[in-house]
RNA sequence: UGCCCGAUGGUGUAACUGGCAACACGUCUGGUUUUGGUCCAGAAGAGUCUAGGUUCGAGCCCUAGUCGGGCAACCA
């Protein structure tokens, strides 16, 4: 069971609070039920999170379910990749349900309902039924086919079902209230006619039930405890319940709708319907793109399953519309490869490094740790020589003592090799450098235990050796879209925002031999630049990397001017608040809440403030309410002040203080007294 | 001019169900370091949308308002 003090999410609590009120454990089974219609991405992972994490926590089963009633917008290739998605994240579930595949006894039950006066059949046009239904604000009217005999609806509902009406022509609907304040209880469609071979049911049927009647039913054959979806289902829980009430018999378990706030992160969309566009438009290069915030994308880019349920952990469950910033999703993947990523060398924007008194010819194998995070990790061997590439980045010839790199004079530390010097660069005719040449200390070869090799140098480099290197192409990746919110824009669209540099492919990079047996899907870490995973376009020929994230770079930030991904800067909202009144103010609220030290601090500083306040200012809240004891307290010390200070005392004054002064509270009372 | 949700540091969540607002990310210092990473130590940053009310005491309860979101698909 729980931990005593730990702190519950709202639906974690309903499901205490039923079962303190007598619902059997046993009973409780959850459900995750995706419509087939695209990839899951980092927004779904929350609810799978949640549904499975709460199969978890109460060792209840948790039911797959694929939500497809509706063949026209579904396919095998989505509910193929949900189930390697969620099998992916680590989650099992109970039984792979589909709606679908309770069809036959929802008809049935709509038979019965049109048997009990609950349905009927309307063979209006949508638009005549969209005017019949009023608006948010105005009541809707009755359909003229609402009261037609039972017959006639279930002739009409079996020529639905067999296929001699049209697509479109008639529908079934639910006889509830058209005058209902919630919209969906005005006469709701049950069933409508498609002619499509469904992914599961192939021509079987002809009509198919819409969510409202599906869910719920779905919900209730196999007997779900907890339905819970996503806030904007709040208003169908009402229909919900009212389906529900049709056909519910008491013998059963009789599930509930409850409803959390979907999660947005920023600089990305999670609309299935836009993240479809983006693939169809070519935007991005599919659903598993890295920049995709698809399960398959993050994959992909390198997010392991680990990094992507710590993430909704620490995102939470609450009720309001958020948009989590993506730097906590950075965080996360940052901390679990950090644990266990293999560190390496490459250099992805090179640049040559001749060591002038390094033997022609010479090879020495080097030993490099595989991950100083982890004591159990053993080493692997990095080949040097007297050729080199380091990064581009790595050099200037001349910096300020700010830049902890090669310039020409100082020494830096080669990692896992030798301290060097710069001496001189080669450029070409334009200008550009071609080639470094250092010296290096011989006697400082690292781990060799030499006075020379334990010599504080002011920085680090990674490097490869020029002969030995793989070429590699690695391609990292920005945001997608430049605005924090794309799709929150009603003037514009989601796609005005797309970031043209989302992808910059690196042809030319060059990483240590020790990566030529990569496979596809490790991950590692390029010391000093952040980690990358081996992408599924590789092959014997060409590795191919995908930067998942950066490392945290302190350095790389102070240099870039705000570029658009840098974080604004913090906004003075208190600006105007400073001024004393209101200082004062805020101060005295919370007063009677005080004590000891602290109340005395709040004295001190209101009676400061009240040095800057005049009684004009003053004077409005000698009509503060009686029971605003606070603020009263707080006038009172400042009256004090401005009294001392020359204020004559008038008659509002008096009065003030006189009230105050038989006023219960101590604190008042006392206050007031003392200026009397 | 309807109904239903929601509102706590820059961001996301807490607050033992009414007892002097906490955690994480981010930001900024300092230390350690053969990764400007990690790790360690520390700091700044909200008085809980507003106004009334109930209470000895309100972020939690009540009332009204403000702001944000959802609701008029034969989508889910």
């Amino acid at each position: 069971m729980t931990e005593a003090n730990e702190s519950l999410n709202f639906i974690e609590q309903i499901i205490e609070d039923d079962l303190a009120n007598g619902l059997d454990k046993k009973q409780l089974r959850f459900r995750f039920p995706p419509e087939p219609n695209g990839y899951l991405h980092i927004g779904h992972a929350a609810a799978i999170c949640l549904n499975f994490g709460l199969g978890q926590k109460h060792s209840a089963p948790v039911n797959l379910r694929f939500d497809d009633t509706n063949p026209s917008k579904e396919e095998q290739e989505y509910v193929d990749a949900i189930r390697r998605d969620i099998q992916w994240l680590g989650f099992e579930w109970d039984t792979e349900c589909y709606s679908s595949d309770y069809f036959q006894q929802m008809y049935d039950w709509a038979i019965q309902l049109i048997k009990n006066g609950k349905a009927y059949v309307d063979g209006q046009s949508s638009e005549l039924m969209a005017e019949q239904k009023g608006t948010p604000t105005a009541p809707g009217k009755d359909s003229p086919h609402r009261n037609q005999s039972i017959e006639k609806n279930l002739d009409l509902f079996e020529r639905m079902k067999s296929g001699a009406l049209e697509e479109g022509s008639y529908v079934l609907r639910a006889k509830i209230d058209m005058g209902s304040t919630n919209m969906l209880m005005r006469d709701p469609i049950i069933y409508r006619i498609i002619k499509k071979e469904h992914h599961r049911t192939g021509g079987n049927w002809c009509i198919y039930p819409l969510y409202d009647w599906a869910h719920g039913e779905s919900d209730y054959i196999e007997q779900i405890s907890h339905s819970i979806c996503t806030l904007e289902f709040k208003p169908h829980r009402e229909l919900y319940d009212w389906f529900l009430d049709q056909i519910y018999d008491n013998s059963n378990l009789r599930p509930k709708q409850r409803e959390f706030a979907r999660r947005n992160l920023s600089y990305t969309i999670m609309s299935k319907r836009k993240l479809l566009e983006l693939v169809q438009n070519k935007t991005v290069h599919g659903w598993d793109d890295p920049r995709m915030p698809t399960i398959s994308g993050l994959r992909r880019r390198g997010y392991t399953p680990e990094s992507i349920t710590k993430f909704s952990e620490v995102s939470g469950i609450s009720k309001r519309d958020s948009v989590t910033d993506v730097s906590l999703l950075e965080f996360c993947i940052r901390e679990d490869l950090n644990k266990t990523a293999t560190r390496v060398m490459g250099v992805l924007n090179p640049v040559k490094l001749v060591l002038t008194n390094y033997p022609e010819g010479k090879v020495e194998m080097l030993q490099a740790v595989n991950n100083p995070e982890d004591a159990a990790s053993d080493t692997h061997e990095v080949p040097f020589s007297k050729e080199l590439l380091i990064e581009r980045e790595d050099f200037k010839e001349e910096a300020g003592n700010k830049f902890f790199r090669l310039t020409i004079g100082n020494e830096v530390r080669l990692k896992n090799a030798y301290i060097i010097q710069g001496e001189s660069v080669v450029k070409d005719a334009s200008g550009n450098i071609t080639e470094i040449h250092c010296t290096c200390d011989l006697d400082s070869k690292s781990g060799s235990g030499t006075e020379a090799s334990t010599r504080k140098v002011k920085g680090t480099l990674h490097w490869v050796s020029k002969q030995h290197a793989l070429q590699a192409e690695v391609r990292v990746y920005d945001r997608l879209f430049l605005d924090e919110a794309p799709d929150s824009h009603e003037e514009k669209s989601f796609m005005d925002f797309i970031n043209p540099a989302s992808l910059q492919v690196i042809k030319n990079a060059y990483v240590e031999p020790f990566l030529k047996d990569a496979s596809v899907q490790d991950k590692f870490q390029f010391q000093r630049l952040g980690y990358f995973t081996l992408d599924l376009d590789s092959s014997n020929q060409q590795l191919i990397f995908n930067k998942t994230v950066g490392l945290r770079d302190s350095w790389g930030k102070q240099n870039t001017k705000s570029a658009p991904n840098s974080s604004k800067p913090p906004v003075q909202k208190g600006i105007d608040q400073k001024n004393p009144l209101n200082e004062i103010k805020k101060i005295s609220k919370k007063y009677t809440n005080l004590s000891g030290d602290k109340l005395n601090t709040a004295r001190t500083n209101i009676a400061k403030l009240a040095e800057e306040v005049s009684f004009e200012d003053i004077e409005p809240l000698l009509a503060t309410a009686a029971k605003k004891i606070g603020t009263r307290i707080g006038v009172t010390i400042a009256l004090g002040v401005l009294l001392k200070n020359g204020q004559q005392r008038t008659e509002n004054i008096n009065a003030f203080i006189e009230k105050a002064v038989q006023d219960a509270n101590e604190l008042l009372s006392e206050e007031a007294k003392s200026i009397q």
